[in-house]
DNA sequence: CAAGATATGAAACTTTTGTTCTATACTCCC
DNA sequence: GGGAGTATAGAACAAAAGTTTCATATCTTG
């Protein structure tokens, strides 16, 4: 007790019984470090709950170093030995835990269901990292195992791969781009860069394969190089939120994809995710059928 | 030790490694106990934690009862030693914890997703949406309120935003910069289109925010971007997998992202979900001061 | 390239911690 | 009220953990 009135006393120890500073301290110094004092500041940032409640030995062994390194790296940031430092990782491990007793447990419980109206910026995460749950879920619910194998085989069909998604589906297209061009496979984005959306799609012909994303409301330019793609004998893919959509409407295959909103802000969650499944899919086939290696 | 052994083979014994089953026990056999094996007995009913990471000696002292006592008390509940026991509310301590426990599971769905070959195209999109799952919980536990306020008050400050994202950052980088142009807010994408990274990134000035996205491996250029916006003295958010990657070293703010990864496809959801966060209570707070409404 | 400084690994050492033991106190029943 | 059985405290013991030391390796610097 004398000990941490000390320390309290002392303003250069202030961040000594603070893990929020000493994480920041170790930041901050990282790079003096010595290598295996930076292996062990990685580990103490991935994992303090470990260095508040394992034995030095179990760190030791994790961060693939000996137990007198751990003492060392105590020291280096100024606690007198290791169980020191352990302290404060335990101290901060109670002060977050969620049950101190059943009585704190639903106290806490109330208190944070209570300001829920307040829609502070954690609460909207909250309610965005909820909304996405959802629509994962309905994803994986509704899409049907035969339309994955589908697109999959598709792709691996096409002779080049065609992707557009513009403005808020951009990131879907752009997503597929890179991913995909660390296949193999011949990846085209058609980003509309200079106007030349027109002369970028006029490259499509019989073989390929257009990916095309749209959402509500929907770009007529993404309808139409769906059109295009459609008249050049190219297959399409089209990742929408309904089947009824013009990109929807002239594709060979439509994922029907439901994103979380959030007023007019469209999450896309869900569309990545498929988009994700799609191509790792797609690579893993060719390891399987080639004995390559897709690379990524 | 025979004791235990008997108890294990006793199927109503499974109990032994579940904290609320034990609180169980310690309730119904409450009344049969002896004076001090009640008082130990209520302890750990009130203070669970406690038990999980303190010693014999401070637990002891604190229901004033001798060590000897609590390990009788565990002996009494079946355990080998009072150790045995501690072990149990430890786990408890760590899987009810906010941050490692999801990081563990990521980790775990990382590993677990290793061998896809045997896996139906369905059967991977089921085990993405629960690694990406878990990365959203994973975000929303760990994610500090007073960082997201701070986050959205550099946006409100700022003159002109500016984001970066290269490489597989990029579909983050380009959703902010959607979403963000649909406020008022000045907001210029640097995606390096001819070979101008630089000469986009040295229009940045004091008043200015660079919000730069970068996951290992670490893009030199996002890098160099984020040094060059600190020279330039404008302020810098860090989207990143580490407080210690170079990005996040040399920014004013960091959020530390967790997102599932297969392979080395990385997922992008709990990165985006937090973009999303972002620029929604920035626009929340628009409307909130100016009456004016957020469009997307 | 050598000398000094620094960092590291392994083992010896010390302290702390958990467990067991035994004498004593207490309770309950005869 | 006395004896058998149980509970408790405290000390002794054993195990485990943390810390220090020292020889070796590695990196700097003149």
């Amino acid at each position: 007790m004398t000990e941490a009135q000390t320390r309290q006393a002392d303003p250069a120890m202030t961040a000594r019984n603070n893990v929020e500073a000493l994480r920041a301290r170790i930041v901050q110094r990282y790079e003096s470090l010595s290598p295996r004092l930076k292996q062990v500041a990685a580990y103490a940032l991935e994992h303090p709950n470990d260095l508040g409640l394992e034995t030095l030995a179990v760190i030791a062994k994790r961060c693939k170093v000996q137990p007198s390194t751990i003492v060392r790296f105590a020291k280096t940031f100024g606690y007198d030995g290791a169980s020191d430092m352990q302290k404060l990782f335990r101290d901060e491990l109670l002060s977050l835990s969620p049950s101190p007793s059943y009585a704190d447990r639903i106290r806490q419980f109330n208190e944070r269901a209570g300001d829920v109206g307040a829609h502070s910026a954690s609460d909207l995460m909250h309610e965005f990292v909820q909304g996405n749950i959802a629509a994962l879920q309905h994803l994986d619910e509704t899409t049907r195992q035969e339309e994955l194998e589908r697109g999959v085989a598709l792709i691996a069909e096409a002779q080049a791969v065609y992707l557009v998604g513009l403005r808020r589906s951009f990131p879907v297209a752009a997503y597929l781009a890179y991913a995909l061009r660390h296949t193999e496979k011949r990846t085209y984005l058609v980003d509309g860069l200079a106007g030349m959306i027109a002369e970028q799609s006029s490259m499509m012909g019989p073989g390929d394969l257009l990916i095309a994303t749209s959402f509500r409301p929907y770009a007529q330019q993404t309808a139409d190089i769906v059109n295009e793609a459609a008249e050049r004998k190219a297959k399409v893919i089209a990742i929408s939120d309904s089947r009824l959509s013009p990109i929807a409407r002239r594709a060979d295959l439509c994922f029907e994809v439901k994103d979380a909103e959030f007023r007019k802000f469209r999450s896309l969650t869900a569309s990545l995710c498929l988009a994700q499944t799609l191509v790792i899919r797609y690579a893993y086939q060719l390891t399987a059928h080639d004995g390559g290696s897709p690379q990524a």
